[in-house]
DNA sequence: ACCTCGTCCTGGTTGC
DNA sequence: TGCAACCAGGACGAGG
């Protein structure tokens, strides 16, 4: 499942091979990629265009084109790009020839992911509506954190997974923060101290950089667009290790459901 | 305004 | 061994 730090792996892969290149030639296979556009519409709108850029978001992919649209793709669960990327790949949805010859290759299993093409003057109000605070930035400030969990009663691991209070944090991330925070993720948001606020702040950028470090965690579907795998799945100290001994107490960790997602914790590091 | 839940989607895993 | 039910979850809209 991508998240910050596997999004930001693959824009830093794709940003030298796609930079100063043209859209030759798209092809979009799955019609749900582009909805409620069609997919020949977009396809052909794209054709020509030149990408200035390839920045990031949350877990946003920005194409920026010369024109000064852009291409906003959101790769979900298990949207992936391939470059360069031959003939025949499983579960392609889209392709662009590129004007050096190379294709772009676009993958989804579980085709949850989106492309929109959006006009020059749309793309700030777009992602201002829907996420917040970058949270490797200077500007994500404890405070800021603060403003965003202020008077909410829901936990705190739903409310680590709501975008617009912080961007690009998933349910793998979501654990991983909460447990080097020591905050258990059923913890009402709203009633963190100041200091455990400011606690899991340090621990959320603490694991998206350790993250971006290790190119992401691979674990079935996740692959960078060189095909390679991230080691962050090395890291994890509670996702996915149900049972296993806490790293800090040896307590077993258990799995609850939080927001309707799985969610890792150890029972005696991480109290209510 | 806030929060929870259902929906979308496919493939790997589990259980009978 | 075969097959069906279950599980994974990011964002969004409906409904409480």
């Amino acid at each position: 499942m991508p998240e910050l730090p596997e999004v930001e792996t693959v824009r830093s892969q794709l940003e030298p091979g796609l930079v100063g290149r043209t859209f030759e030639r798209v092809e979009i296979v799955d019609g749900r990629l582009t909805r409620p556009e069609s997919p020949d519409a977009v396809a052909a709108e794209l054709q020509g265009e030149r990408v200035e850029a390839v920045r990031r978001r949350g877990k946003y992919l920005i194409v920026a084109f010369a024109s000064g649209r852009t291409l906003l793709v959101h790769l979900r669960m298990t949207g992936g790009f391939q470059h360069p990327s031959g003939e025949s790949t499983a579960h392609r949805r889209a392709a662009v020839l590129l004007d050096d010859g190379t294709t772009l290759a676009y993958t989804d299993v579980r085709r949850f992911g989106t492309w929109l093409l959006l006009e020059p003057e749309e793309l700030d109000a777009y992602l201002a509506a829907r996420i917040g605070g970058e949270p490797l930035e200077s500007a994500f400030t404890t405070a800021r954190f603060a403003r965003a969990l202020a008077g909410r009663r829901a936990p705190i691991k739903g409310a680590l997974l709501d975008q617009r209070a912080v961007a690009g944090v998933g349910n793998i991330y979501a654990d991983e923060a909460l447990w080097r925070a020591r905050i258990h993720p059923l913890q009402p948001a709203g009633e963190l101290e100041p200091d455990a606020i400011a606690e899991l702040r340090r621990a959320v950028r603490k694991v998206l950089r350790l993250g971006i470090a290790r190119s992401g965690a691979t674990l079935r579907d996740y692959r960078d667009p060189n095909g390679g795998s991230g080691s962050m799945q090395h890291e994890f100290m509670v996702y996915g290790r149900g049972g296993e001994p806490c790293e800090r107490c040896g307590t077993p960790i258990a799995k609850i459901r939080v927001a309707g997602r799985g969610t890792w914790f150890c029972p005696s590091c991480q109290q209510v």
